[in-house]
DNA sequence: TATGAATGAGATTTCATTCAT
DNA sequence: GATGAATGAAATCTCATTCAT
């Protein structure tokens, strides 16, 4: 979507101006960033702006499928999907969301672009010009980890995507705290993570009938009866 | 920042301006909506809008607490937080589901409404002046769960009730799809929501041991060594 | 197209606005006139711009029907044109274009903005929304014309008015020069225009052999064999 | 005002700039094409353009310039207005019409930026620095033919060339419409044409009494006491 | 000569908010 | 209490022109 000629523009330059304007949309989405904001942080005039790209929203799709892009280099370094085993399927995943980490607290002002998407009408998603599935490697370690018999199956694929991302941002908003995180908070925070996908979305989960092992502080009888719509 | 005079409106008048709001700001959050755009929903005019209200944040405000009141009046027909048990504890988090979503079908607007809080920017939610731990019944029930041995304590609660609204948000777009559910899917809806709370915030959530029971379709083995970061 | 409020707007102030925005508008048209000039030339503050009129392009359109209802009203007060005779058919037009007349010296600005109608695209013409046959008064004057066998019939009627037209504004040109005509200038100029009218859409012209009485003040001979395409 | 080393330039080139630009200003005129629509449709880089003109209007001036030697140079193949003689007139101006309909359709570019010229405000007439009064060739005629007795000479000259050209466009927009005039189109057009420029111009206009001659469908009497302005 | 990146004033439009009535 | 006309800052986008290379 932007001009041609913003491919061959001086590296610097156009680093420059992607991670100013992710950075600007990072906060409050397409609409939040006024593009008066934009041009400060990247220190574009407006008039080299509409030189190079068609719209704001032409920025905010190149800026989009430039995240994506670097977001999915991280995943090229581990296994592909298809090369995975039941064995080794979680621990995988675990390093695979150990470099995602890595990568994320370097890059905070990506993640917080891409948080902004669901923010878009499907309007708006049409006009991006962008795959939004972004996160395909996502679905391809769900759909791997199906055949291995590892990830359940009486879900539809896109509520699996839909929980995994969900699960991951609960736990992302507690993981980036603002002093970030160590290298040990990065291994723990991957083991975290990966546990809390293994539980939402594990084929082999099953809950142990050890309740009664534990003292229940507060025991109250005859509540039973109250439960359900009276 | 809260409203003067508002409350000593005529309620049919009060319900009137509460609701429209809610319909406007349900579709783009705060600024997805003009305040003429509101005001004509409203049937409003604009000096009587400024003479309630502070502000369109004011009145956004107003609108999200009244969501939040009305979500939590649908919990108090249920036992309190206090009075549950370990034998009962899922089950009456069933019962309180079905009750929430019976309560969403009827109230779009009002859910809409609450999806939008996380748009809000922090310094929006600084000026909005209204507690947007909003689910506190969920925090009770969630402490009530962990005093009973049923709710894990290995995570902060703030933790537990993101992965709980997560879940909850991902689920939700699953259920209620465009022709919206009859009473069926509501009530076996409110069994797999909290089958998924179960999994994610369970404390005697185990993995099992049957993978290999399972036929694995692709085996390659002498994979993981190429798992981790090398 | 307006917004209805502005037809109740106070009687002087609408119809200032439209005088100022006609004025505005007489000199390069639509695009040639800037909002923020029209808006010095009314002394209307932008917001209250928006507040009356969608668009640029609908105060455009309520200008150019107003002046085209206030040109109509100059011949409502003359014989409609299935009244007329062939024998006072000239002498009445005549009479409509010395009140025309008069009327344009008094409304240079809607004179004005008249001539910038065929400079719209026939996009922008489409989206005007205003029935730009406007003088349809001509083309009734010329059919009924027609009817007396006092207009040639051997070209189609948009021709007749695109012909009646052009020589009107080339007249007009030269009958409203910058000191402005007196009474006896409209009469005469109404006469002129009129005989023009005749000249060229009369069905009784003919062309007399007398050339030869006047005397040719130059005579060459055998030019005419260079005559034509050779 | 003039442009400086355009001259000089390679004549394929330069052909190339004044067409393309000329097909640009052809729909718009001067504001109706943005400069980069112009450069892109003559394949001219920015830079190249400020280096052989000063600015857009000195572009639109010199291709205006242009656009009409080229019409000239279709009379130059004609008589001289001066070895006209009263015989041979109208016939001559046919035949030059005939060539210049035929030059028309094959540029049409040119008679378009030509019909633009009437858009500009008199301020950019006076920066334009060309001599507008372009068609002088038709002057020199119409002189010709007073002198012949042939034009009447109880107008001022720039009366009758206006007149003049407003017949050629009312006349031009309805024999040139879309499919285009074939050969015998172009022979009647001009024919039709130069019969319009009799009536209008020609000094041996009479109109014949054979009015009552046809039958009049609608005969009313007593309408001529309400002519006139009562 | 030639390029095309860069500029910034100015265009149209939106919208929260104020204020006279 | 209530109305809606009025305001103007700020948003997105255009475009003629300049200038370093």
């Amino acid at each position: 979507m932007p001009r041609p000629r913003f491919d061959t523009l001086e590296p610097h330059r156009r680093r420059g101006i992607l991670e100013g304007a992710a950075a600007a949309f990072a906060h409050g989405g397409l609409h939040g960033a006024s593009l008066n904001q934009i041009l400060s942080a990247t220190g574009v005039s407006k008039g080299v702006f509409y030189y190079y790209f068609d719209d704001k929203m032409d920025l905010y799709g190149t800026v989009v499928e430039d995240a994506i892009r670097r977001f999915e280099a991280v995943f090229a370094k581990h296994p592909a999907a298809e090369d995975l085993s039941a064995a080794d399927y979680w621990e995988c995943l675990e390093a695979s969301y150990r470099d995602l980490f890595a990568f994320s607290e370097e890059n905070a002002a990506v993640v917080g672009l891409v948080k902004t998407l669901p923010d878009l009408t499907p309007g708006e998603v049409a006009r991006l010009g962008v795959d939004l599935r972004c996160l395909s490697w996502l679905e391809r370690y769900l759909q791997r980890g199906q055949a291995l018999g590892v990830i359940r199956d009486d879900l539809p694929m896109d509520v699996l995507t839909g929980l995994a991302s969900a699960v991951d941002s609960a736990m992302g908003q507690w993981l980036f705290g603002d002093p970030g995180p160590d290298l040990d908070a990065l291994v723990q925070g991957a083991s975290k993570v990966v546990g809390m996908h293994r539980r939402v979305l594990g084929a082999d989960v099953r809950f142990s009938e050890d309740r009664a092992a534990r003292p229940v502080r507060d025991e109250k009888g005859g509540l039973q009866e109250r439960c359900g719509n009276e």
